[in-house]
DNA sequence: TAGACATATGAACAATCATTCATATAAAGG
DNA sequence: CCTTTATATGAATGATTGTTCATATGTCTA
């Protein structure tokens, strides 16, 4: 538990509460790296509108890529890449493959991030 | 308004309302765009660092600095990202520079994905 | 005004990433 | 089987980005 290292500077923020809040930061550095790494994903537009087609209903490949207007393989690779995150699930049907959004968590994150464009 | 491509192609996924979706994509295509925008400025480790920081409070750059682990150089540079980014904004006072979280609307979208990424 | 402290900024570099092209797998039908 | 349709994947490339280093700006005090 190393002591706070206060004498290289002299503006004096923050300091008695520091050590627990240290502790903290710690803790929640796991959590900011699994967090960046949702927000990552859905820092595309590309992806963000492949979920924005997913909202309406679930569809096949060839569908998604009519809608976003992407090419197939690009659509594709982005697929995996949402589906990693497991932000959405697939089911194979025929020749087709169909793609639908994982839960209503990932609705709700989206909605969110909305209101907060659109203000 | 041109006719949907259907020869391309023999799934036959959707169609009859297809026309409908597309141009709820042409509208939702800027809105994805600004959204990605939002996300990517949260899609990183160091930034989210800082957002759980200014959480517990509004302080200067150099408690950041020591609370975040990063250099100062590095804190500056993500600051000024998520000062564009309007979630976070800034005061001077003296030589120092105080920062805080922007509004609650920052605070509810980072919750919001915590649950996500903790179930 | 000179020097110390706090913060910001520009250039450079390495790493990451989205798209494209070519090709591979998978299923269905003839 | 062979072909067609639907989807996936690997390699290559161009663009974007986070960090570092050096330096600039801003503020206070002696």
């Amino acid at each position: 538990m190393a002591e706070i290292k206060n004498e290289h500077r002299e503006c004096g923020g923050m300091n008695i509460e520091k050590v627990k809040m240290l502790e903290n930061e710690i803790h929640g550095a796991e959590e900011a790296y699994e967090l960046s790494e949702l927000f990552k994903v859905l820092g595309d537009s590309t992806r963000l509108r492949i979920l924005f087609t997913l909202e309406k209903g679930e569809m096949c490949v060839c569908d998604i890529v009519e809608l976003v207007d992407v090419t197939q393989s690009a659509v594709s690779h982005q697929l995996r890449v949402l589906k990693q995150a497991r932000l959405i699930k697939y089911r194979r049907e025929g020749k087709s493959v169909i793609y639908s959004i994982a839960d209503d968590h990932v609705k709700t994150i989206i909605d969110m991030a909305l209101e907060h464009v659109n203000e």
